[in-house]
DNA sequence: AGTATCGTTCCATTATTTGGAACTTGATTT
DNA sequence: AAATCAAGTTCCAAATAATGGAACGATACT
C-alpha cells in the first residue's frame, strides 16, 4: 500500500466506512470518490497509484481522469501526475464569499476577538466533520485557508462537541456509530461512551471545552448555533495556547462566547425568520 | 443548439465564447453547467429559477440537482433555494494548501512584502482568467479569500497582461478571440488591438503595468513567470492604491518584482528540473 | 372549494459509461 | 540494436445510467 496515503484512510474513516454507504449519485459520486482520492493525498498521484487506490479498470479510470482533467477538477502535469485543479479554488471563493451564514456571523466573530484578544473560529457540522467556516485572528501572520474550509473531527474539537449536544439523542447515536475514534492526544475520547457523558453535559450547561483534545497544547471554548429546523448546527469558538489559556480563563470567557453565539442567531433569525 | 446553455455562454463570455467550446464530459460537463449557474448567482436560487435559466427538463434538472445536493456540492436550505456546498471549501482548502506551485513562491511572496510595503499578489493563467493563488497583504485586516481563488480578466490585470505577453503570437490570438471586453473603467483596454500592441511593448520590456485599468484608483507592477516547457504560466504582482503608488514609484519596483519572479521560477527548475 | 404554481416521482427510451483486450510509447535489459 | 517490460492510451460491444414527457403531490392564492 502506498505509504503517503495513510493520511487519506483516516480521513475517509472519519467520514464514515461503518455505514457501507452506497452512493446514489451515478456518475457523480464514482467521480467523486477519486476527486476524493487525489484531494486527500499528500502529492501529486500517478494514473497508477489512483488505479491501485480505485480498483477500477484501466479503460474506464483513464476516461473518467481525463473528464475531470478537462472540467479543471483536476490537473494533469507534464510527469503525469494528478493534482487537485485550480477550479476549485473559484469555486469555493465564490461559495464562501456569499455564504449568508458566514456574513451575518462576521461582525460577531471579530466582536468577540477584539473582547478576547485570542483566536475566533466558526464552524458547521457537516456529516462526521465539523467545517470551519471562518476564522478571526488576532496577531497578523493569518495564512489564509490556513484554518478556513478545512474539515475536523467532531468528537474532539469545541465546536463539534457543542454542535453534537443539540443533535436529538438518536440521530446523535447513529452519528457517532459512523465516527472512527483517532486518539490525537492523550485527553482524546477514545470511545463513544465517554464521548456522550461529555455531550449530555455540554447540552446541559450550553458550552463546550476541548482541554488538549486534537492538539497538544491547545484548548478552546465553545457555544452551539442552531436554527429551530435544525438547518444549521455549528458553532462559534475562542481557541489559544494552553500556556495562556488557563482553565479559569475559559471558564470566564463563557459568557461572552454564548453572546455570540445569540447574536449570531437572532442575525438568522431575522434574515430568514419570517418563512419559518 | 440547445436552448439551456444560454446563460452558461454568458458566463463562458467573460472565458470565452468564441471557442464554441462543446463539453466532451458527457455527464460531468453538464453537472459543472449547473454548479457554474449556481455558483455564479447573487444569491441562492429556487429550483424554478435554476429551471428557467438552465432549460432542462424538469425530471432531469430536478435528478441531477439532488446528485448535487447529495454529493456535498450544493446545499438545499428550508426554502428551497439552492447554495454552493460546504464540500468545495473542503476541496479547495486542500488543493491550496499542497499546491506545489504556491508552496515555491511563498517565501518569496513575503519578501517582496516586506520590501515593498504593498499587497503581493500571485496568479496563474487558465483558460481566459487569471486565478490567483495568493495574497500577502500587510496590514492587519486581510479577510481571507478576499482575493485568493478569484477569477479575473487576463486583459486588464497586472498578472494577466504578464501571463499573456508570455504566450507565442498564434496562442495569443486565439485566446484573445474567445474574450469578451468589458471596460471596467475608462483606462481598460476595449479591443484586441490596443491590448496586442501593450503586450508587444510587455514581453520587451518583460514587466506590466496595470494603470488602473480594473478597478479605478488601484495600480500595479507584475512580472511574469513562465516554464519551459510552458505548464505555468502566471505572475506575481505588487498592487495598491493609486494616491499611494505613483508610476514613479512603481518603476522603481520593476526590478523587485522581476526578482521575486525570477527566484519563484528558479525554485521550480530546481523543484521540477531534472525531468524536463 | 377551486386553481395556479411549484416541486417530485415514474418508467420506457436513449445515450453514456463500462471494461476487457489490443495497441502505443518509452524506458530498461540482454 | 533487439528484446523485454511497464505505463498509458484507444477501441467497441455489452451493461448501466441519464433522459424527458407525463402523471402525481403539495402549497399558496382567489
Amino acid at each position: 500500500m502506498l505509504p503517503f496515503l495513510s493520511r487519506a484512510d483516516e480521513t475517509m474513516d472519519a467520514n464514515g466506512e461503518g455505514m457501507a454507504q452506497a452512493r446514489e449519485t451515478g456518475t457523480l459520486g464514482k467521480l467523486m470518490v477519486l476527486l476524493d482520492l487525489v484531494t486527500h493525498a499528500d502529492a501529486p498521484l500517478r494514473f497508477t497509484d489512483i488505479l491501485s487506490l480505485a480498483g477500477q479498470p484501466r479503460g474506464t479510470l483513464h476516461r473518467q481522469l481525463s473528464h475531470l482533467v478537462e472540467e479543471g477538477l483536476l490537473e494533469l502535469d507534464g510527469d503525469g501526475r494528478y493534482a487537485p485543479g485550480l477550479r476549485l479554488l473559484d469555486f469555493a471563493a465564490r461559495s464562501w464569499a456569499r455564504n449568508e451564514f458566514r456574513l451575518i456571523a462576521e461582525p460577531h466573530l471579530v466582536d468577540l476577538q477584539h473582547a478576547t484578544g485570542e483566536t475566533v473560529h466558526l464552524g458547521v457540522l457537516r456529516g462526521q466533520s465539523i467545517i470551519y467556516l471562518d476564522k478571526v485572528e488576532g496577531r497578523q501572520p493569518v495564512r489564509m485557508y490556513s484554518q478556513i474550509g478545512n474539515a475536523s473531527p467532531c468528537y474532539c474539537t469545541g465546536v463539534g462537541k457543542a454542535a453534537l449536544s443539540l443533535l436529538p439523542a438518536e440521530s446523535l447515536v447513529d452519528l457517532l456509530a459512523g465516527v472512527n475514534f483517532t486518539r490525537f492526544t492523550a485527553a482524546t475520547h477514545a470511545s463513544p461512551a465517554s464521548l456522550l457523558a461529555e455531550i449530555r453535559e455540554i447540552a446541559d450547561q450550553g458550552y463546550a471545552f476541548d482541554r488538549e483534545e486534537h492538539e497538544a497544547g491547545i484548548r478552546c471554548v465553545a457555544a452551539p448555533i442552531w436554527s429551530e429546523d435544525r438547518t444549521f448546527l455549528g458553532g462559534v469558538s475562542i481557541t489559544g495556547p494552553a500556556y495562556r489559556l488557563s482553565m479559569e480563563l475559559l471558564a470566564q470567557w463563557v459568557v461572552p462566547v454564548q453572546r455570540a453565539a445569540g447574536r449570531i442567531m437572532e442575525g438568522m433569525r431575522i434574515r430568514l425568520g419570517p418563512r419559518r
